[in-house]
DNA sequence: AATTGACATTGACGCTGCGTTAAGGTGTAT
DNA sequence: ATACACCTTAACGCAGCGTCAATGTCAATT
């Protein structure tokens, strides 16, 4: 039996384009080119689009795919092993995703009159308390992994009431930070209250709390440009001055 | 506080061309140019990169997201929802992509001292195997969910050793069913035994058998291109011939 | 013999979300 | 004056084809 390209097309289900970008690409080349120019496929090309299209299905990457097809010694099963850690990877980052999206969906179902502005400052929120996860990426390495992953497991159980304690105590920070920066003084009661709500704050954050961690991500905040920008949106310096209160607070510095 | 693109981007964590694309695409427009046509970002193009950069991890797509921030009225929380959909549906494709790779993988693995050429042949056999599953699909329709479901459950838990059996069955059908072709005469008795050997074969398959649906499937092997041209890639009318003995076989043609 | 309609061919652009040169202007410190 | 960091637009490249466009071929009908 031969087959002309739609022939063979519909035979296998897919279209003629893609039987010529595969000839295109070096991946299935037809049995011979008829006198017309014409490309004729035989018995054998129809096998081989089939072990194609059997490993397309599995999604594995045309190139991949022409190696083991291409050089029948290839080792098949090791690149399917490969090929399914990544899938196993890509099912893990689907799953984080999806919580994700199921979270904002019921903290935007629980507050349906929340104004649009509202709704928006608190994805914004959101977007620091992942920076401070991400953060918690970067401390792994100080205070182990255990540390962070509660963390985690904490955020995800945050129930929509926690979520607007969490919100409030934020806001409450910053006005007392605000206060405070205009003393001067990081040692000072306003600057001292800052910092405590800060660590009430946190603690929603962290399972277990440490003066350690505390003053670490304190500095953190002055280190790194995307925290520093964060407090110093309204008065420069405002990070740096409340790594200090911190520092005094959490007796690392007096 | 004023930002320039990098500034932008090393604070949001992006990089500079992706501002650029945001501007060209007109996702984020900077607040203003200077004289000498640099951009310059303000709060508000801070505030709107998070919330694009917030729905982006959760892998909606630019355009999508350009609704979302350009028109603040846009039901997010709907566009959320849909969202979701489409990645639960992923998560399933995904779910049945791994079960697949695994069951081939298990495959391979248990026979290692198959040639090449045979590993192959059983992926031909499996993509048939496949077709008789998308069949099923069909099938649905008649003869309802359960069938098909069932069926897909015993294909799932088919062991090595069944899978060789129903191999060689397989096999037994083309054999029995090329020497019925030479007699001619689908009433004959190699073709009703080809035609028996094809109802073994398909109880693999099938949790339950019926006259209806063997008669129905022998139907769809002369409808359906892609079994018409498996059927009768050696002999041409094979696909029919089988079709008339199966007819036959279960009565519904006398 | 000519027309029609279904098939075939080779280009070549388009899609997503940027990464990555390339070629050049600007700002600031030395 | 020079160096060096930072800015600009323009353009190609990536995967895997879909989708025209312009043109040639085959078989059947007029």
């Amino acid at each position: 039996m031969e087959y002309t390209v739609q022939k063979l097309a519909s035979l296998a289900g897919v279209s003629t384009r893609t039987l010529r970008y595969y000839d295109e690409i070096g991946i299935l080349k037809p049995a011979r080119i008829n006198s017309s120019g014409y490309r004729i496929y035989g018995q054998a090309e129809v096998d081989k689009l089939q072990q194609i299209l059997f490993y397309r299905e599995l999604g594995v990457g045309l190139d991949s795919i022409k190696e083991i097809v291409t050089a029948p010694s290839f080792d098949g099963a090791k690149a399917l092993r490969e090929h399914r850690e990544k899938l196993l990877e890509k099912r893990i980052q689907l799953d984080l995703l999806i919580a994700n999206v199921e979270k904002t969906i019921a903290l935007s179902e629980g507050r349906i009159n929340m104004s649009n502005k509202e709704k928006f400052e608190g994805f914004k929120k959101k977007m620091i308390d992942d920076n401070e996860i991400k953060y918690g990426k970067e401390i792994r390495q100080k205070y182990g992994n255990d540390t962070v992953d509660k963390s985690n497991a904490k955020l995800q159980n945050m129930t929509e009431e926690q979520y607007a304690e969490v919100s409030k105590l934020a806001e409450q920070v910053q006005e007392t930070l605000a206060d405070a920066f205009k003393t001067g003084d990081p040692a000072g009661e306003l600057a001292q209250k800052a910092a405590d709500l800060h660590k009430h704050w946190l603690t929603y954050y962290w399972h277990e709390y440490s003066k350690e961690a505390h003053a670490g991500l304190a500095q953190m905040y002055v280190d790194d440009e995307r925290f520093t920008a964060y407090y110093d949106k309204e008065k420069p310096g405002t990070a740096e001055f409340l790594r200090d209160a911190i520092l005094i607070y959490t007796g690392m510095k007096k």
